[in-house]
Order: C-alpha cells, then structure tokens, then sequence
DNA sequence: TCTGGGGTCCTAGGACCC
DNA sequence: TCTGGGGTCCTAGGACCC
C-alpha cells in the first residue's frame, strides 16, 4: 500500500492528562480552563455529554457546572508538554517516519506496513499502557482524509478506535457522513464562500473542478479538494521547523485606563516572548506590539493597534540583505528589463530575502567588497558580527541599522563605499 | 467583573524601481 | 524627460488550526 498515513490523536488531551494523577476524575464530567481560567478549552466526554461546549466562558456557566458536578481544572501546560514528549517517545517505536502536529497529534508514515490495522490496534494499546492516555487513529492516503478517518473512530466507527479508509469507496461513504466544516481547513468563512459556489458537503468539494477553485478560492481549496481525492499535496514534516513567530499575549481581564500600567504590561509580555526566544536559540528580525479593546463589549467603540519595529539581526553566518542590496553590490544586474541573479541562492524569508555568507567568496567584486569593508567598519563600531542592511525609500540613500541601540544612519551609497 | 493563547499560510494592494 | 510594463517589497488582514 502506497503513501499510507495514520493520524494519531489523543482523546480529550488536557482532560485525560489531569485524569492520570486524580483517578477520583474518572467518570465524572471534567473541564480544563484557559489560562486566566476564562473559557473551557478541553472537556472529558463527559462534559461534552452535557453540552459543554468547546470556548464556553466559565464565568457565564458556573452555575450549570455546579449543578452537574463538573470538575473545573486550570491548565498546566507544563504537565502536557511532558505527557506529549512521552507519547511521542511510544510513537516513534512505531513508524521510521513521523510528524509531530500539535500537542496532541501526530501523523505516522504507515508505508509499507503488511496490516496497518493490526499495527494501529497494538499502537493504540502500547500507548494507553505505557502512557495512560487513550487514543484514537485514523488511517489514509493523505492527511486530509487520515483526519476525516481520526474523526470516524472517535465516533466510534471501525474497530478498537481505529479506522482506516484505503478504498475509494470507502472514503466517499465516510465524507457522506461529514459536513464541510467537519474538514481539516474548513470554517465558517470558508464553507460559505463554497456554498456561494454551490458546493455544500465534502463529497461536492471532492468532485468539484480543482483549477476552478485554484481561481476562485485559492490553492489552499484546490489542495484540500485534491487530498480529498486521495492525491497528497501535504508534505510529512519530519523535523519540527524553528518557530517563525513567537508570541506572548494576556487578555487584561479588567479594563485598563492608565499608561503606566499598560507599558508595565508590554514590558513583561517582551520578557517572557524573550525568555521563549532564548531558550530555542533563535533571533528575532522584528518586534510587534498589538493591543486591542475588549470585544465582547459591544457598546464600546473598539480599538486596535500594532506596531513593528525591524531589528537588524542575523547569525553569524548569514547576512539578510534585501534585492536592492544585492543590485547595488553587483550579484544582480539588469538586462533589458529583467533581472539577473548571480550564482545567488536566494531563499525568501519574508520578505526579505536571506543570502549565504559565501555568496562573497565566489563573486568577488571591488563593489562587493568595499560593501563588506563598510558592513565591517560599521559592525566593529558597535561591537556586532553582522548587521542588517535595509534600504530605506530614500532617493539613492540607505538607511542603516545597528542592532546595539536601534541607531539610524543615513548616508548615501558612495558615502558608504568611501572606505578609508 | 470575569469571554484563551499560540501558531501557520495565503492574498490583495500600494509604493517603488528600472 | 517620457513611457509602460513588470518585478519586488512591504503591510495589513483574512482564514484557519490546536
């Protein structure tokens, strides 16, 4: 069986993590809170049962959690994080291949594997045993359709909280049973944009013309419709990649009215993205502060704002130069109207594009190396290895950054080549 | 009074450049 | 100096996921 993938799922994370340690949790209906404890975010099945519902503000609804004997929990992300390395531990014995998704889930290559079942079934029970926590796997050509599959042995469907759709027939009989917003990828919005289509359930999507909807819904539906179809167009991603973004956020709680009191916020929010940015050894190449007004007040005017501030950062290694640069240095030149790249590996990040610090040693130019002497001068004033240079809107100007005090030089460019 | 926090990817549109 | 077309860069925002 060719391109063969389980997704594994663990049922009701956060509620059966606080479970393992409080067996008195057992049977009864169990709900983890967010962290200032304002909305449900994980219920046992239990609570489900009552018709908790996933984002429930638990201020609106401790009444009816009284009267059922809902066991309230705050979360403890530090505890989920360690049962989570622990399943993985337990998946990595069964799969050369596997993806970490979420804290929760993880997709397992499959191919190649004789009885897929049989080997989900001993996965399933190995993980309960040596973990405690239960799960649920869903068996695929693609991801998309391995989490329609998950969903079906949730509800009970196939065996032993397993289920597996290999067969084209199967597959259509499963997405019989689903609505669009059942589908990885499909909300709200989405499904209304379909609908305004004329597309109205999974099967309709699967079946609908995928250039049509490359054009009208972009190539995120055009992919979805073809995972539909049983042709992979999402990647196993076997390395977990650094994080792109890192965030720290709070909501207030309270509204708040003083300057003081909101920097005081913005300056321990920065602390701990820091903190976070540390410890998985990365830089950051901007920093952005947002805030907005409590939206669930209505009857006020709402607000929000953000601003980004560019940091010029790179590793020791790597220079992150914008085109612009790289034309002024001569590894881009014109021809007619077209643009040249020079022996560059260009890979985009961002917008910006970051370019190897070899790119010198093969195309040495004089222009390239003044560059680099000016780049060099102006490093060793500020104590840096590298600098970002960023061309600002200045007619033939460019604007440098140190990274030391977000100190501004403007200079013209042959000014920046004079080097004495 | 109290309504989560942390992510990813894609697209549209304007400024700017040559 | 004018011209037009096309590319890049940047920002904002939408949409979705767990």
């Amino acid at each position: 069986m060719e391109n063969l993938i389980a997704l594994v799922d663990c049922n009701n994370f956060y509620a059966s993590c606080e479970r393992l340690f409080q067996p008195r949790l057992r049977d009864r209906p169990v709900v983890v809170l967010s962290n200032n404890d304002g909305c449900v975010i994980a219920r046992s099945n239990e609570a489900k049962a009552l018709g908790i519902g996933m984002g429930d503000p638990w201020h609106l609804n401790k009444d009816k959690f009284d009267r059922h004997g809902v066991v309230v929990r705050s979360s403890n992300y530090t505890l989920y994080g360690d049962i989570s390395a622990r399943v993985v531990t337990v998946l990595r014995g069964f799969t050369p291949e596997l993806e970490v998704y979420s804290i929760d889930e993880a997709f397992l290559s499959f191919e190649g594997f004789a009885d897929p079942m049989a080997h989900a079934r001993k996965l399933r029970g190995t993980v309960l045993q040596w973990t405690g926590i239960p799960v649920s796997v869903g068996i695929a050509p693609t991801k998309t359709l391995a989490k329609v599959a998950n969903r079906l042995a949730k509800k009970g469907e196939g065996r032993d909280g397993v289920f597996m759709l290999t067969h084209q027939h199967e597959q259509i009989a499963a997405l019989e049973k689903l609505d669009l917003t059942d589908l990885w990828g499909v909300a709200g919005r989405l499904a209304k944009r379909l609908a305004e289509l004329g597309i109205h359930t999974p099967l309709q999507l699967r079946d609908a013309d995928p250039g049509i909807l490359r054009q009208r819904l972009g190539v995120v539906v055009q992919r979805l419709a073809l995972e539909l179809r049983g042709t992979p167009c999402h990647e196993m991603a076997l390395s977990v990649p650094d994080n792109k973004t890192i965030l720290a956020s709070r909501s207030f709680g309270r509204a708040v009215t003083e300057r003081s009191e909101f920097e005081e916020s913005v300056a321990s929010h920065i602390a701990r993205a820091a903190e976070k940015l540390r410890r998985q050894k990365l830089t950051a190449g901007a920093v952005m502060v947002f805030a907005q007004t409590n939206q669930f007040r209505t009857q006020d005017r709402q607000y929000s704002a953000s601003r980004t501030i560019a940091l010029p950062v790179a590793s020791a290694d790597t220079l992150v130069l914008t085109n612009a640069a790289l034309r002024a240095a001569g590894c881009i030149w014109r021809e007619g109207f077209r643009y040249k790249k020079a022996g560059i590996t260009l890979l985009e990040l961002g917008s910006a594009s970051k370019v190897q610090g070899d790119l010198w040693t093969p195309a040495d130019t004089p222009r390239q190396r003044a560059l680099m002497q000016a780049m060099d001068r102006i490093n060793a004033e500020h104590g840096r290895d590298t600098m970002r240079l960023a061309v600002s809107g200045v007619k033939r100007g460019w604007t440098l950054r140190s990274e030391q005090r977000s100190q501004r030089y403007t200079t013209s460019w042959n000014e920046l080549l004079s080097v004495d």
